[in-house]
DNA sequence: CTCGAGCTCTTTTCT
DNA sequence: AGAGCTCGAG
């Protein structure tokens, strides 16, 4: 125990292991400590049985960070706490009780992309066409309708009066049943049903509350009201519940956190303590009050003042850029020039607001060779390749999947097209079985011919590989797939860059599975695949390698850098152009702000340009009411020169004159697509030099030295011919 | 059945 | 700017 290394105020929070606890937690106080020191104080010094507790985080990478530490403080015992995340511990729940609410206990998760799939599949069956209804807001819909437990009656019932609700409940309901016919649960679900398998199985929570007399709860201020209901209702027997947050943390409202859960927690439990852990220890005076200038703009949050004892260190920097090539140069040549300091590049990050800002911030480290790696974009788990060769284990595992089947059905290509995958699709449903299991009627469904035959040695293929599942560990499992469906091979085939670095990436996940075999504890491929979608990129993270961080702020959160570049600080952006009209968003945005600011040790920049170019098109955003809410005298602004004229509507009007001239000078541009063999070597103006490997209509699809395969359209951007 | 031209869309993102 | 999706031609 470290416990005389705490502060009053963290070893109090500590050691007040009963009742209701709430840790209002600024950013830097060291949250993570307090609560892993728990842990190992409720087993060391209460003697309570590491079996009974539970700590509860967002993402893997917090639950992974929780583990190591509490290991580091107790040893072995730290295994047998349960440590997970709120979908990892639904999931597992689910796998016990799945018999309960009639799933099957090897049900597929469905990811995001799975998830879209199914309900444009949903609205084809209802006729509902995207026009009218898109199908990622009817998702988002779905999800919200989930993160509040309300159930399809529920939404219809409300829905009545309502065009477009009542549309979206039908899609909901069918949705729903689709998902229950495949045997698979989207994200929502695990938490959403866990919750049903508890109030309709008294004897099943009450096993559960016995079990866990000690809760504990990570970012409370991101949790929504599904996960706050599981957590309350756990907790309802011992009554022993400690949740850390943030409420000016809190940045996922937009995906259904309830910051009302944070706020009103003394309500909602009985006999609330409140500790407030105000001292930072991670940032320099300076930043520490510009984040709190900033955060004080907002109405409605709970009292409290972070502070440090540390020194005053530098003033905030300022960057006026004047396009977004100045600012991303500003950006690297003050690396460069903060490395000849000392600065090691891994001290560096720099922020934005979307991950469509981040090309130029590469391009400019590119030029001056800084090391860099871009964090967000696509996602091992959401490759095609990876994707596919899941899709055929999942449908091993699973007969029901029917949407991992109709992925796989015609890949690698086998001459089964859309009409025939519809037929067959259409007599599952009349037969209320799955489409895998409808091949056995093949005959009766389409006439005897290719397809007919191509579709049988599919369905035999899985069946020997279903056999071979039931003898074969996963990883020898997964070679018989690849061999056995040819994918490997008709990439190797192609000979294309891009097959190339898919058959890399076929080959990682070879290592993933002996990785996943070699440290599971249950080794089925089940219990593979659901780790398999619950997981992501950000999970591990190398401290070793010494390179500049580029991500989102949203990514940011729980990081921590000496350096920090808070780039495109412009209305429109940030704040979003989303959000500036509604206050509560406006609010969410200002609380990003302050994330972004508390995630800097030493050094702040926060840079703007005047023109921008983004989605195609150039704009001129004001600077950000951000920057101007900082305290003026924590500020340096530095700006190029030549900007005398301070009048930015005069700037305004003239930029868009010469805007609209120069969209009109690039409509004449527009024209004729170069006419490039393959193989020759070209340089781009922004990826640097290349060769062409692939040519579709006028657009090529290039390999470059630094950035990999990019697909150009030559009547829009013009390559310089090099060999 | 497969390929390619032309259309639309574009915040954030963990699980 | 560029990715993804749809629809029509071969």
């Amino acid at each position: 125990m470290e416990l005389d290394k705490l502060n009053e105020k963290q070893k109090q929070a500590v050691i007040t292991t009963d009742g209701a606890l709430l840790i209002l937690a600024g950013a830097g106080s060291g949250k993570t400590r307090v609560i892993t020191n728990k842990i190992a104080y409720l087993i060391e010094e209460k003697n309570v049985n590491p079996y009974n507790i539970l700590a509860i985080t967002f993402t893997n990478k917090a639950a992974k960070e929780m583990q190591s530490r509490v290991e580091d403080l107790i040893g072995i015992d730290s295994k047998r706490v349960w440590i997970s995340t709120f979908h990892a511990f639904c999931t597992r729940i689910l796998r016990y009780e799945a018999s309960h609410i009639l799933y099957e206990n090897n049900f597929t998760i469905y990811d995001t992309q799975d998830k879209q799939v199914l309900i444009k599949n949903c609205m084809d069956i209802l006729g509902y066409d995207k026009e009218t209804l898109n199908i990622a807001s009817v998702a988002s819909e779905i999800s919200r309708a989930k993160d509040s437990m309300v159930s399809v009656d529920d939404y219809e019932a409300e829905a009545t009066s309502d065009y477009r609700n009542s549309k979206i409940a039908r899609v909901y309901r069918l949705y729903q049943e689709e998902l229950k016919k495949n045997n698979a649960m989207d994200f929502d679900d695990l938490i959403y049903n866990c919750i049903r398998l508890f109030k309709l199985h008294k004897e099943v929570l009450g096993k559960y509350q016995d079990k866990f007399e000690y809760i504990m709860v990570d970012e409370y201020q991101d949790t929504n009201y599904s996960q706050y209901l599981l957590i309350k209702m756990l907790s309802q027997k011992h009554k022993n519940i400690c949740v850390v947050g943030d409420d000016d943390q809190s940045i996922y409202g937009w995906r259904g956190a309830d910051i009302r859960n944070i706020l009103e927690f003394e309500k909602d439990f009985e006999n609330v303590i409140q500790i407030k852990l105000e001292q930072n220890y991670r940032s320099t005076s300076n930043i520490i009050n510009a984040a709190g200038t900033v955060i004080k703009n907002n109405e409605g949050r709970k009292d409290k003042k972070i502070w440090t004892s540390s020194d005053n260190g530098d003033k905030i920097t300022i960057y006026e850029a004047t396009s977004e090539n100045d600012e991303s140069l500003y950006v690297a040549q003050n690396i460069r020039k903060l490395t000849e300091q000392g600065y090691k590049y891994s001290d560096f990050a720099v922020l934005y607001r979307a991950n469509a800002l981040s090309r130029k911030y590469e391009e400019a480290f590119m030029k001056y060779k800084i090391p860099y790696k871009i964090f967000g974009g696509l996602k091992f788990y959401d490759r095609m390749e990876i994707k596919d060769i899941l899709a055929y284990l999942r449908l091993i595992d699973n007969k029901n999947d029917d949407v991992s089947l109709k992925r796989i059905i015609n890949v690698p290509k086998r001459g089964i097209g859309a009409k025939t995958v519809e037929k067959l699709e259409q007599y599952a449903r009349e037969h209320s079985i799955s489409m895998l299991d409808s091949i056995e009627y093949i005959s009766q469904i389409i006439g005897a011919g290719k397809a007919q035959e191509s579709i049988k040695k599919f369905a035999v293929m899985i069946g020997a590989l279903k056999a071979f599942a039931k003898i074969l560990p996963v990883s020898e499992l997964l070679e018989k797939v690849i061999s056995s469906t040819n994918y490997e091979n008709s990439l190797i085939e192609e000979k294309t860059p891009e097959s190339q670095s898919r058959l890399e990436n076929i080959n990682e996940l070879k290592s993933v599975i002996q990785e996943f075999e070699r440290t599971s504890e249950d080794k089925s491929l089940s219990d593979f695949l659901q780790n398999a979608t619950l997981s992501t990129d950000m999970d591990e993270d190398d401290k070793k390698s010494n390179y500049a961080t580029l991500m989102t702020i949203h990514s940011a959160k729980g990081l921590e850098f000496p350096v920090v570049f808070i780039v495109a600080a412009e209305e429109n952006i940030f704040p979003s152009s989303r959000s500036v009209l509604d206050e509560s968003k406006l609010e969410e945005e200002r609380r990003l702000c302050y994330v972004a600011i508390t995630r800097a040790k030493e050094k702040l920049f926060i840079t703007r340009a005047k023109s921008r170019l983004l989605y195609g098109k150039t704009n001129c955003n004001l600077s950000s009411r951000f920057i101007s809410e900082i305290d003026k005298d924590l500020v340096i602004n530095e700006k190029k020169e030549y900007y005398v004229d301070e009048d930015s509507k005069q700037a305004y009007s003239l930029h868009q004159k010469y805007i609209e001239k120069y969209k009109i000078m690039n409509e004449h541009k527009k024209d004729e697509p170069q006419d490039i063999k393959i193989g020759t070597k070209v340089s781009h103006k922004t990826f640097g030099k290349g060769m062409i490997v692939g040519k579709t209509g006028g657009k090529y699809s290039i390999v470059f030295d630094k950035v990999g395969v990019k697909t150009i359209d030559t009547s829009v951007v013009k390559l310089e011919i090099l060999s």
